[in-house]
DNA sequence: GCTCTGCGGTTTTTT
DNA sequence: ACCGCAGAGC
């Protein structure tokens, strides 16, 4: 133990070997956190504390996964086996299983993904006769989580006038029965989303007190990692348990919380020392990741924030390079840039793919950044998107192991009821949901029972249904002594879904049977693996969850040396020697859905703190003049993030403000990449969009956007004191005043959405009403 | 009940 | 620009 304690600096050393009481760690980014935490976690071991009784809670399974063998390079893989380490929700789905019949669920409860809750939702919308356009499914599931995360169950919002007044405010006055009716159909699918494998382990918790002693005994040490993400709902279930022993350790950093959109709360860190009693604060600051230039650089933009813990991060490494900051003119520049970038990079300091990451603010940015990879040649990984198991054909063939598993599960069965296509259509699906709410009872009960009860469904298709449930009941057979691989492989077979694929040979169908392999192997890995592992099952109801939980993250296939593209939500926790933060523009980052208020203009930033925080030697960031939007070329302006960086720590490859752009100079940047091809396009492209007129007729209404422009001002001498525009986003304005000449002209105009703004006429989007 | 077409939403982030 | 879904026609 001694030898690994040496590796600790002071301030890691301190909370690693306090061993009773609370605590709470504030971590600056790479200052050797997680190192502190398996440490610890070690060390409490080496102190005679049974691995049984520790709970290591983490952010995602990967990190778990990490922790654990780390901890088991020290303790040994016996002793680590025994640790309750994972992610809230995989931790608490267990103990839900085994505490299901309290709660009146059962053991083999489905989990529904976020897919499956909004098609319920949408369904009930449906069935309840309301207007979709008023009740939007996602903006109704998402009050429902929000209710759920914060413990508001159907019952507490009912006897709530206020959070019913103010939904009654949104126009929404139905949304409490339609909360009811969703939590009703999850309950009687058999069926937990998300949120109630937190919400119900509270309900557990707060209802069973010899269920909270038990577990209380059972974790008499808690460790939480990112504690700062945490919301109201995983906040009350660790107080719960660390009430009886208080021997509760926290790690977070205010700085890189940035869930709140989901319901994490930042308080939950920032008032953890009044929540407990005798807490002892420790703070790591010194960075061990990243050079002090994007050390520095990120103090100073965090710096922007209101809100915070005081906390100096500090490093002693090289000074490194300064921060590059790049200008292109549309987003395909961009996405060539970094790839010629990256190229040189590789030349010229014989680095890998794998030493870079590129980080957007959106998943949809990727695209423009896969075609000049790919153009260069650069093998990539986009990680998160649609993840594997969301997959359409993946979905199909989880959802028949579901029904399996649970006949109860009412999103698997639609799904699955008439595909591949046997004959059973809307009609039929829509008399059995309304039997099944009549009656009480499961979809599947209906079905079994369909001959019994008063339904208006013909013979022929009777017989059809007759024929599926006998089909998944064969199936059930089957589970009780096959394992999952050959099940799996009969069920894709039997239903003829494989098959349905194999008739589309379009590339994107042969991905699809592809997939299902793809699946396939993947669950005979499962089987091996648990086989090795004595305290699991291998059951298919155990491949279900970790499906269930699983994330792109998770899978890292490893399969050779790749550049990494993510968002930057998922690039928390992750470093890089080399990271290009892309799209630095107003209204995508930060986000345009994001800059209503300080609290989530601060979220934003904090989101940019850990983007930059990422890159342990290099960091570029680059905006684009105008880049594709809904199908549309629309014109940005440079992210305020960029000008809230103390300049000091950057290089300004383009100029940012006021100065003219020479699209000679600027092809330069492209170094050997087609070099004829870039510098003309542009121009071509810009002229089919619209031809920039020699002056402006006044009185008549013409739209004449600056736009791309973006080297002249074709305002010039055109636009005077008094004249009216109108602009994209802040609708129609008055020109109170001109300032400046030529590209540098500046013009102040009182907007009637939007007050008083200085806009620079060569990249403002005005037109000209007279 | 099935198939095709046109429409509409999408692009904020995810366990 | 793209995808998924609803509605109409067969």
């Amino acid at each position: 133990m001694e030898k690994y304690l040496s590796q600790l600096n002071e301030a890691q050393l301190a909370p690693t070997i306090q061993k009773d009481g609370p605590m709470i760690v504030i971590a600056g980014a790479g200052s050797g956190k997680t190192r502190v935490l398996t440490f610890r976690i070690a060390y409490l071991m080496h102190e005679g504390v049974d691995p049984f009784n520790i709970l290591s809670l983490t952010f995602t399974n990967k990190a778990a996964r990490e922790m654990k063998s780390r901890i088991a390079q020290i303790v040994g893989e016996s002793e680590a086996k025994n640790l309750w380490m994972g992610t809230f929700h995989s931790i608490f789905a267990k103990i839900l299983r085994i505490e299901a019949d309290k709660l009146g669920y059962p053991s083999n409860f489905t989990i529904y993904d976020s897919q499956d809750s909004q098609k319920l939702i949408s369904g009930i919308i449906k069935e309840m006769g309301l207007d979709k356009d008023i009740y939007k499914t996602k903006q109704v599931l998402s009050r429902i989580s929000s209710y759920k995360n914060s413990l508001i169950t159907v019952k507490a919002y009912m006897a709530n006038p206020e959070l019913r007044e103010a939904d009654k405010m949104a126009k929404r006055p139905r949304l409490g029965e339609i909360y009811a009716n969703y939590v009703d159909r999850c309950f009687k699918a058999g069926a937990m989303d998300f949120d109630d494998l937190l919400l119900k382990t509270n309900e557990l918790l707060t209802r069973f007190p010899e269920v909270l002693g038990k577990y209380q005994n059972r974790f008499r040490y808690i460790l939480v990692d990112e504690y700062q993400d945490t919301n109201h709902s995983q906040y009350l279930i660790v107080r719960a348990l660390s009430d009886k022993f208080q021997n509760i350790c926290v790690v977070g950093d205010d700085a890189q919380s940035i869930y709140a959109f989901r319901g994490a709360n930042i308080n939950n860190i920032l008032n953890f020392q009044r929540d407990y009693s005798g807490v002892n604060v420790y703070r790591l600051e010194q960075n061990y990741r990243s050079t002090k230039n994007i050390v520095n650089a990120a103090n100073s933009i965090i710096d922007k924030n209101q809100t915070k813990l005081d906390k100096v991060v500090w490093t002693s490494n090289d000074e490194g390079p300064k921060i590059k900051v790049n200008r292109l003119l549309t987003e395909g520049d961009e996405g060539r840039y970094v790839a010629s970038s990256i190229f040189e990079n590789k030349m010229q300091h014989q680095m890998k793919n794998g030493d870079f990451a590129i980080l957007y603010r959106t998943n949809a940015q990727s695209r423009a950044i896969e075609d000049g990879l790919r153009k260069r040649d650069i093998p990539y990984r986009i990680y998160g998107g649609l993840s594997f198991y969301q997959r359409k054909e993946i979905k199909d063939v989880l959802s028949y192991l579901r029904l399996i598993v649970n006949p109860a599960d009412e999103e698997a069965l639609k799904r699955v009821i008439n595909f591949p296509a046997r004959g059973i259509g809307q009609t039929t699906i829509d008399r059995l949901i309304v039997a099944a709410n009549g009656y009480k009872r499961s979809i599947f009960e209906v079905l079994k029972n369909i001959d019994k009860i008063d339904i208006k469904i013909n013979a022929g298709t009777k017989a059809k249904l007759f024929n599926f449930v006998t089909m998944i009941e064969s199936f059930q057979v089957l589970n009780e002594t096959a394992n999952v691989f050959d099940l799996a492989e009969h069920v894709s077979k039997a239903t003829g879904i494989v098959k349905e694929y194999e008739k589309d040979v379009t590339p994107e169908g042969v991905a699809k049977v592809d997939n299902i392999e793809e699946l396939l192997n993947g669950m005979k890995d499962f089987v091996e693996e648990q086989k090795e592992i004595a305290d699991t099952t291998g059951s298919l109801a155990e491949f279900l969850e970790d499906v269930a939980l699983a994330t792109d993250l998770d899978n890292d296939k490893n399969d050779g040396d790749q550049v990494a593209l993510m968002t930057i939500h998922l690039a928390k926790g992750l470093e890089f020697p080399c990271v290009y933060i892309v799209g630095l523009e107003e209204d995508l980052f930060p986000s345009a859905m994001s800059m209503n208020t300080r609290s989530e203009l601060e979220e934003e930033r904090r989101l940019f703190y850990v983007a930059l925080t990422r890159a342990e030697k290099m960091a570029y960031l680059t905006y684009a003049l105008s880049r594709y939007r809904w199908g549309k070329l629309i014109d940005g302006e440079p992210s305020r993030f960029i000008e809230e960086i103390d300049e000091q720590y950057l290089e300004m490859l383009t100029p940012i403000h006021e100065q003219r752009v020479n699209p000679m100079l600027s092809a330069d940047i492209f170094g050997d990449v087609e070099p004829n091809k870039i510098r003309f396009k542009k121009p071509i492209k810009k002229k089919k969009d619209k031809a920039p007129p020699k002056f402006i007729p006044p009185k008549k209404l013409k739209p004449v956007s600056n736009a791309k422009s973006s080297n002249v001002n074709l305002f010039d001498g055109q636009l005077t004191k008094g004249n009216f525009v109108e602009h994209l986003r802040f609708g129609k304005g008055e020109v109170l005043s001109i300032e400046g000449k030529g590209p540098d002209t500046k013009a102040e105009i009182n907007f009637e959405n939007g007050g008083v703004k200085k806009l620079l006429l060569r990249f403002a989007k005005l037109t000209v009403l007279g």
